[in-house]
DNA sequence: GAAAAAAGTTGAACTGGTTCAGTTTTGTAG
DNA sequence: CTACAAAACTGAACCAGTTCAACTTTTTTC
């Protein structure tokens, strides 16, 4: 029962992904075509579109991954963050940032990004958000240890509160991804200085 | 030297304009294609991209004029804020959102965004940034008032602040863009509570 | 093991935005 | 007014992502 039809199935889809993402690190993104990559994957290109909807659909699946990663060493900085609010959420802000050009350029992200808001009700943007909606409920979530440990203020509203800071983390982030010279290191200084002017305010008046 | 040449090439470009504008309006920016634009407004196709760049460009001269108009009603505020500061950002922040449809609906907000995202050295991209720079400025802009008439704590970063409550603005404006469902309403009143969780904790500070 | 059904593969044709070589129109000089 | 140059217009061809009707392979049935 394990299915000759499933094992061809899966080899075909690791081929599609294992060829896509080589060429996608080769040439980029927009150079590559679906026929190269059909070619690469000894597939036809019918068959590419049997595997997923669309070019940019390849590019989901990559993200998913990345962000899945990331949400779960995530949750291990929250089981035990730093004392200090700025200090976690800087913590958790490197985390992210440093773990997005592990599988995606900025080419790939910025095609992603765009892919999402162009058409809201395809499964590829439904997806996205959701993937971004889980990061944001683990910055809500941080807030809220740094509350319960009387780090920050009682009557912080953590949800709404959480929802800005991730915003501008996200924000900060498609500004970098648009701008091939942004650097990892000013995207960082840049939100620093921002989380503090936010969070600062909400130290100590427990 | 009023120029024959001058006049025509004006009146062609009022003309792909209006004929533009009424057929997104009617059908929707996907559905329309350029061969119809470029009949509607009696040019050839290749004269249609003697005048816009891209389809998205077209976009761009409408967004353009958005702004533009936002940000001079935008200044007005600034002269004489509302007293209160959550609720003086807010009215920035209603204008901005009430402001935002008349010209442009959800679909082609969307697509002025994925495209600005797409490729950033693009003159599209480029211009798209700008705009929200000077928004941005308002915002940033208008702290700066506030904290002058005493209304926010004198030792907060203006400028940081500015961009946090900005980048969260245009967020949840995408998000309000992307949804098809998600009413202005809702929009305005999820952001002052996002406003109000920022802004409170630097009141009477000063 | 043969036949029918189900699932999957294929690539040529389609789609719609974009380009460009050839043509027409406008401005200028003699 | 004619001739020439510059500018602008034109639409057929191009391109790359996507679709789909015909074909092949796998599974199921008897």
């Amino acid at each position: 029962m394990a299915g000759l039809r499933e094992k061809q199935k899966a080899d075909r889809r690791r081929r599609i992904l294992t060829a896509s993402s080589l060429l996608f690190k080769q040439s980029g993104y927009q150079e590559v075509h679906i026929n190269q990559i059909a070619e690469c994957a000894e597939v036809s290109v019918g068959t590419f579109y049997n595997y997923f909807k669309t070019k940019a659909d390849l590019l989901l699946s990559t993200v998913s991954m990345e962000v899945e990663e990331v949400l779960q060493q995530g949750d291990s900085i929250l089981k035990d963050p730093p004392e200090d609010p700025v200090e976690a959420l800087m913590t958790l802000t490197r985390l992210y940032y440093d773990h997005s050009l592990v599988y995606l350029s900025k080419e790939m992200w910025r095609t992603a990004m765009a892919a999402a808001i162009q058409e809201g009700q395809s499964p590829f943007s439904i997806r996205y958000r959701e993937l971004d909606k889980g990061l944001c409920a683990q910055v809500c979530g941080l807030l809220e240890v740094l509350q319960e440990n009387g780090r920050l203020s009682a009557d912080m509203d953590t949800r709404a509160m959480g929802e800005v800071i991730f915003n501008n983390l996200n924000a900060m982030f498609t500004e970098y991804s648009i701008d091939e010279t942004f650097t990892l290191d000013e995207l960082k200084n840049r939100v620093l200085r921002q989380t503090r002017a936010v969070v600062k305010p909400l130290i100590g008046a427990a």
